[in-house]
DNA sequence: TGACAATATCGATATAATGCGATATTTAGA
DNA sequence: TCTAAATATCGCATTATATCGATATTGTCA
């Protein structure tokens, strides 16, 4: 666990937001049409409608994400032409703990 | 709270050891010779052996705990010649509270 | 294979953070 | 009131971050 990495990353509220957003990516996001069967309900979003909802360039976006994923705060997988981006709860449930207990 | 700048105080590997010293100050920290009886046992400590315990320069020092009380990390006692910091516990529950509610 | 859609990367510039040395301020005490 | 100690502030150079537009890459499908 990088926390100085995960804590940049949360000190710019647009990454925050978006890390609120995937926590329920139903109400948020429009369905994945083109997500498979067998990922559907994990809670993965693709890059482009993050993109639309943020208002910010889709290269920022994709430099967000990245970082984001290197903080192992999301998780990514692509499929098709699409790279999906979910949270990584695991390390939101570190830090928490982290922070309760190691600060 | 201003969650932006709690994190990015956090984002320090500096501050956060400041934050982790001042979690006990008898063992990290000499005693406070010049603290007046009544604000003993509270956790107060001086910036000159914060200063000699980072290693950095007291100017740094002083404009990081400054941040740190901007972002009501920590709270700050003038006490004749001296300033006192210690933690506000109150700002850091409330942060680990947000990330796992919250975030 | 050629065109297109989605995403990632590159290069540039503006703004912000880091951290120093020098100086100012505040307070205590002779 | 002069001096010294503790801390704060200022100005600066360096490095990091933010964010963009342009371009490259990857994958789809006709």
């Amino acid at each position: 666990m990088n926390m100085d990495a995960i804590f940049k990353v949360l000190s710019n509220p647009v990454r925050v937001q978006i890390l609120n957003w995937l926590k329920n990516p139903e109400t948020h996001f429009p369905p994945m049409l083109h997500l498979p069967e067998e990922e559907s309900g994990k809670g993965y979003v693709c890059v482009g409608v993050i993109h639309e909802k943020t208002g910010i360039t889709q290269s920022t976006v994709s430099h967000y994400l990245n970082l984001m994923k290197q903080a192992e705060l999301l998780s990514c997988k692509r499929i098709g032409q699409w790279t999906y981006y979910r949270r990584n709860e695991e390390t939101i449930k570190k830090t928490a703990y982290y922070i309760s207990n190691s600060l």
